[in-house]
DNA sequence: TGTCAGGGGTGCACTGAGTGTCATTCGCCT
DNA sequence: AGGCGAATGACACTCAGTGCACCCCTGACA
C-alpha cells in the first residue's frame, strides 16, 4: 500500500508536477481512500522521501554501537556512507527525486529538515565523544557540518550526472579532504616516507592565503 | 503596519503558542484585514523572521563587492558577523523567537531554509574565489558549512544564555577554530612593506598545516 | 473644482492540506 | 460460524494561502 502510493505519487509528480498534483489525485490513481494516504505519510511531502526515516534510524543505531577506541571523525565518515548507499541503491528513483526537489521550493525545504536530522545525529555523537576536549561541542558541530557538506557535494554531483559516476569514490575523496582538515595534528600519514621536496618561492608581500594556494597546487602536482 | 502585525503575532504566539494562533487571530488583534497579512508576509511563518530578507540582501551585497586580494575565508567570516549582528541588535526579540522555534517543528524547518540561503551565499562566493583550485567547489561547500556551523554554535549558546554573554567574542573564537582547520591563519604584520622573498623547503607528503606553520614562523622571523 | 489614474487596503469565495470521528470491512483465531 | 482487533474508508471540519473584484485615498492635471 505504501509502495502503491509512492508509485502513484511519483507517476503524477513527474507528468504534471508536484504542486499541480493533489492528494486526491494520488489516492484516486492508487485506488485507496484519501484518509489512508495520511495514515502512511504525515504530509504530502513525506511521500517524496519514503525511506529516510528508516535510514536515519539505521544510521543512529550504527553510531550508537560504536566503541571508544575508534576515531570519532572516521566513525562519522563511515556513518555518512550509509546515507549515500540509500541513494545509490535506487539510482533512477534518486535522480527523479533530485529533479523534483530542485525545482519545488517546498520540497527543498523539507529535504533540508531531513538533512538537518542527519547532521544532528552526527553532532550529538561527536559531542559525546569530544566532550572532554576543549571546545568539544564547537568542534562537534563544525565537523558534523563539514561531513554533511562533503556528503552533499559528492551526492549532488552524482545526481547531476544521472547516477552515472562513482558516487562512493567521490564521497571517499570528499571525506578525505574533511579528514585532512580536522585530522588530529599528531598523526600525519606518510610524513616519514616522503622523499622528495617542494620548493616554493614567494614574495614576502603576498597574502598568506595565496601562498597556501600555491603550495597546495604544488603538492598536488605530480 | 508590518510592525503592528509582527507585534500582534508575537503577543499571541507567546501567550497561546504558534499553532494555536490563527492568522485571523493576528489580524483581529492588529485591527487589519486578513488579506493584508498575506500582502506583507507570504506565509504565517514569515512573520517570525521579519528581518532575514533584508539581512540576506545586505550580506550578499557585502560579499559581492569584495576584492580579489582578500583572503576569501576571512571575507566569509566577516560576512557571517553581519548575520550575528542582526540577532544581537534585538536581544529580547531574538531570544523569544529562539524559544518559539525550538518547540515548533514547522518553524524549525523554516529557519533551516533561511540558514541554508546564507550558507548558499557563502558557498557561491567561495566557489567563485576557489574556482582555480582543485576541488574548488568541494572546498567551497565544506568551508561554507563550517562557517555557518560555527556561527550557529556561537549564536545558540548566546541565545540559551538569554542574550547575556558576549556573542561577538564567542563567534570570533569559533571562527578562529574554523580558520585554523582550513589553514588560513592571520596575515602577518608588515606584509605590505616587505620586499624580499621567502623560500620554504618542504617534503612532499608533509601535512599542509605543518607547512603553513613553517611559513608563518619564517615570515615572523626578522 | 471636477475627474481620472494608481496604489494600498479589504471582503469574499475558493482550493487544498491535514485532522477527528465513526462506520465498515478484512483477516484471523477459536 | 462467530467474534475480535486492526486496517480502511466516508464525511465533515479547520485553517493556510490565493485570485478577484472593489473601495478609498491621494495626487496630478485640465
Amino acid at each position: 500500500m505504501r509502495d502503491a502510493l509512492v508509485a502513484a505519487a511519483f507517476q503524477l509528480f513527474l507528468e504534471r508536477g508536484y504542486e499541480q498534483t493533489t492528494v486526491d489525485d494520488i489516492v484516486a490513481l492508487a485506488g485507496v481512500g484519501r484518509r489512508s494516504f495520511f495514515r502512511y505519510f504525515p504530509s504530502k511531502e513525506d511521500v517524496v522521501f519514503p525511506d529516510h526515516e528508516r535510514c536515519l534510524a539505521e544510521m543512529t543505531a550504527f553510531l550508537a554501537d560504536s566503541t571508544d577506541d575508534q576515531d570519532p571523525v572516521r566513525r562519522v565518515c563511515d556513518a555518512v556512507r550509509i546515507v549515500l548507499r540509500m541513494y545509490t541503491e535506487n539510482p533512477t528513483f534518486s535522480v527523479q527525486r533530485y529533479r523534483l526537489t530542485k525545482k519545488v521550493p517546498g520540497l527543498r525545504a523539507y529535504e533540508l529538515s531531513v538533512v538537518w536530522r542527519y547532521e544532528r545525529a552526527f553532532a550529538d555523537y561527536l559531542r559525546g565523544r569530544l566532550a572532554n576536549l576543549r571546545d568539544g561541542t564547537l568542534r562537534a558541530d563544525v565537523i558534523a557540518a563539514a561531513v554533511a557538506a562533503a556528503h552533499n557535494n559528492a551526492l549532488r554531483s552524482w545526481l547531476r550526472s544521472d547516477g552515472q559516476g562513482d558516487a562512493s569514490a567521490a564521497l571517499d575523496h570528499a571525506l578525505g579532504y574533511v579528514q585532512s582538515a580536522f585530522a588530529a595534528p599528531s598523526t600525519p600519514d606518510g610524513e616519514e616516507e616522503a622523499e622528495d621536496v617542494v620548493i616554493v618561492v614567494s614574495r614576502r608581500g603576498a597574502p598568506l592565503w595565496r601562498v597556501v594556494q600555491e603550495i597546495e597546487s604544488a603538492l598536488e602536482k605530480e
